[in-house]
DNA sequence: CTATATATAGACAGACCTGTCTGTCTTCAA
DNA sequence: TTGAAGACAGACAGGTCTGTCTATATATAG
């Protein structure tokens, strides 16, 4: 299905726009880390946009490979281990804040192909901490997983740009005031 | 103080720079919306990244500003009314994200002036919301103004790529039940 | 065997980037 | 009146960027 030259080439672009950002990381820069001409770059990837989007999808589709590592139990308390697991990822030393959040800032426009990426992540993690409320009978599911949004962004962007042990200090507590008291099982 | 051409510089680019990205606009962009000459430029930002890192300490004196002119009031409400205000500004039209959080999406090291000048607005930031938690009596400032600082950016990355009106309506909720019930006048 | 797909190396064009430099003009203060 | 500061216009150097192109090699499928 995928070359291993393609691959080398989103892997290698994956780590470096990760770690670095888009505008920052060269074509060239990416080919020769890659190891791979100028010619099979731009045979898989006609402009370098369409490589960026690749990334960001390619993003979305580990997300939702680790959403279905999640143990298997009742939705509050999976909504709990998918924060905790996002402390674990965002105490990692390489941790650079959310991909999606980073590229988004570079890419203004919402009618760009990346932006519209981000925006279906976004939608299916919405539709996945929802459907994890409803399985925990919380009495405001909507409302909550639009407050839970606000708390993932935060989240991810803290452990960025402040002291990660602090946000991963404080983020059971966060969700768990967000969440209100468990629901008794009808 | 601040001449006329240095200050025309300063606003064109962070008209240009938080609508665009940093890295997105070029010196000769700026110049010439500016209208000003070159060698002007350079005698007074000898090197852009002195100009971004300008524009982000700009940033964080209007934010103190914006908070000067919060009204008096009991700590709980002026906290409201400063996540109110963020409503307001993140439903403006010209509403591009968090100045900070994009401008530290393009500069990934933390030693970087930039970096810097994005950590001391976020100390002043939690400092605010935790002399007014403290003004509330709230019972646990230092841990609550962690948490509200997970509130705030999340708000803030919300408001440019989620449905504004959403997260508008999200904000008080969820700053209610972070907070928990007002605490009782001792 | 041959045609196609995929890969290699690397020159090249043209745009754009930052930063330097020359030279002129005005204003204002000593 | 002289000199310094600040501003102007714009050429220029040297580098980097994206994307195109030529030319060659290899493997595999028909």
């Amino acid at each position: 299905m995928t070359s291993p030259a393609r691959q080398r080439i989103l892997d290698t672009a994956t780590r470096l726009f990760y770690t670095e950002g888009v505008r920052a990381v060269g074509i060239d820069r990416i080919i020769a880390e890659a190891g791979v001409a100028k010619a099979t770059f731009y045979h898989h990837f006609p402009a370098k946009d369409e490589l960026v989007t690749a990334y960001v999808e390619d993003q979305g589709q580990r997300q939702r490979a680790l959403a279905d590592e999640l143990p298997e139990g009742p939705g509050r308390e999976r909504l709990l281990t998918l924060f905790e697991r996002m402390g674990e990822f965002g105490s990692l030393p390489g941790y650079r804040g959310c991909p999606f959040i980073n590229a988004a800032a570079e890419y203004p426009d919402r009618s760009h192909p990346v932006r519209k990426a981000v925006a279906a992540f976004r939608e299916w993690f919405r539709d996945l901490m929802l459907s994890l409320l409803k399985d925990a009978r919380h009495p405001t599911p909507e409302e909550t997983a639009d407050i839970l949004m606000i708390v993932r962004d935060g989240v991810a962007v803290g452990f960025d740009l402040d002291d990660p042990a602090v946000v991963r200090a404080s983020i059971r507590e966060t969700v768990t005031r967000v969440l209100g008291p468990a629901q008794e099982l009808s």
